[in-house]
RNA sequence: CGGGGCGUGGCGCAGUUUGGUAGCGCGCUGGUUUUGGGUACCAGAGGCCGGAAGUUCGAAUCUUCUCGCCCCGACCA
């Protein structure tokens, strides 16, 4: 992408709103803006940033085996009542009428509906267990919507849910859901890790949240560093095999770790004084497995083998993809601006061309740009007229991870420059070789 | 919802206490200059001061009502 033909507003200020780094630095960048309290619209950038999160994440569920679809934003208020939660969810819920006066509202959540389209269609336990999900816009109506995208009213949520026959299955299910997420977060360049959690309002027995740990998370957290060393690198998963799984899960989860809200200080006291950590950390998933508390009420049961009709045990599992933007950011940037990790940056590589112009520099940005885009990167090419302090300033704002820098003095010698946001390393290498490196690097993400 | 604060050009702000008809920086436009980390100068454009109703000869400024946004708290992915 040409910058000249893009549209990127960035801002040179911090508007006054914005109170946490990555609100400031979405706004900056312009990823972002507000449309009102708590509600915003993605802008080229934001948006780039935001499919990208969300198609890994749709891998990653694909590769548990969790199949994709599509519900709506828009749910009628006949399914929550029969689960009793219009009533008991409160003023979080944006409810709304139609124009035949019907009481319709707009989804905070889909286990209900989910629950009305499985009842309808499956009645055998021969056709368990199923997990769906999809990735969807959802409405709560907080109290006080801040911190920009990271706890904004209308969000996009990846919310699947289990279907089982036995407490077993269930489990098991639960349990690829843990394993995906700690894929999906791996991928994405970031540190989570699951901690056990209080239920709350969906309701259920067995819950876990996975934080993302970035210095200025939200809330303080607990952990034994050995669950912050763990790793599942290149491992091959197999999502069928439940033992397996389990053991994976195990290492997760047998480590303390805790939110303050669950922080169990005696506990902790119990992990080893150079393995205790204490760190920060952000909400960006959460998984429950709560049985039967809806398929009961709502009258989702199965026949099973020995030909009793039993509700179906159910799960549900969430991860805040518009809110992992921001915890991208917490977690990833300096004083200059973001440093987006290689899998999700919006653009995997800058080219600043130092003097727009003059006919050689602007002829190796050129061929850069088509080799880059040949090989598959995507290109930020800066070909505004501009200082070439403007470029760094903006590139480094939006926090392309590589940098290639063009100017008539290296090509004198040449060369171009390759630059890691990150680190700030250097190199000076001819224009080919830069390409090949910088093919390289994204060929592996 | 309780407590606090703020709405003045695209952004950041001053002016409000002591009413006299709007100003600064950035950005934007044109020009000159400059050119390896947000260049300097010149000339411009752009605002019914969130909205409504009052008080007054006169309101950004005082009064009342209203809308919006932000911060702290309880709540949440």
């Amino acid at each position: 992408m040409r910058l000249t033909r893009y549209f990127l507003p960035v801002l040179k200020e911090t508007p006054a709103e914005a109170q946490i780094v990555s609100h400031r630095l979405m706004l900056r960048a312009g990823m972002i803006r507000q449309s009102s309290a708590g509600i915003y619209s993605w802008l080229p950038l934001g948006f780039k940033v935001l499919r990208r999160i969300e198609q890994i994440v749709h891998e990653e569920q694909q590769k548990a085996g969790h199949i994709p679809m599509l519900m709506p934003t828009i749910q009628s208020a006949d399914l929550w009542r029969e689960s009793g939660r219009y009533d008991a969810y409160g003023p979080e819920m944006l409810r709304i009428r139609d124009r035949h006066d019907r009481d319709m509202l707009f989804g905070p959540t889909n286990e209900e509906m989910i629950t009305d389209i499985f009842r309808n269609a499956v009645s055998s336990y021969r056709e368990l267990p199923k997990t769906l999900y999809h990735v969807q816009w959802k409405f709560r109506d907080e109290i006080r919507p801040r911190f920009g995208v990271m706890r904004g009213r209308e969000f996009l949520m990846k919310d699947g849910y289990s279907f089982d026959t036995d407490r077993e299955s269930a489990i098991h299910a639960f349990n690829r859901h843990v394993v995906s997420y700690l894929r999906t977060f791996e991928r994405l360049g970031l540190k989570a890790v699951p901690m056990r959690a209080d239920a709350g309002p969906i309701g259920g027995d067995y819950s876990y949240e996975f934080l993302v740990l970035a210095e200025t998370g939200e809330s303080e957290v607990f952990l034994d560093r050995d669950v912050v060393e763990l790793a599942l690198g290149d491992r091959e998963v197999d999502f069928t095999d439940a033992a397996a799984l389990q053991g994976l899960v195990d290492q997760w989860t047998t480590p303390y770790a805790r939110t303050d809200e669950t922080h169990d200080a005696a506990l902790f006291d119990a992990v080893p004084d150079a393995r205790k950590v204490t760190a920060r950390g952000i909400e960006v998933g959460h998984i429950f497995y709560f049985g039967t508390k809806y398929s009961e009420p709502m009258g989702a049961v199965v026949t099973t083998a020995e030909g009793n009709q039993v509700p179906v045990e159910m799960g549900s599992y969430g991860i805040g993809v518009s809110r992992l933007v921001a915890a991208l950011i917490e977690a990833n940037h300096d004083d200059k601006g973001i440093i987006w990790p290689e899998s999700v940056a919006p653009f995997g590589v800058g080219i600043v061309n130092l003097k727009q112009g003059d006919a050689e520099a602007d002829a190796a940005c050129e061929s850069l740009y088509a080799a880059l885009g040949k090989a598959g990167v995507e290109v930020l090419y800066d070909d505004r007229d501009e200082r070439a302090g403007a470029k760094f300033a903006t590139m480094d704002l939006v926090g392309c991870p590589w940098r290639i820098t063009v100017g008539p003095r290296g090509l004198a010698k040449g060369v171009v420059e390759l630059t890691s946001r990150r680190t700030g390393e250097s190199t000076e290498l001819s224009p080919e070789d830069a390409v090949t490196r910088v093919a390289e690097i994204f060929a592996g993400v």
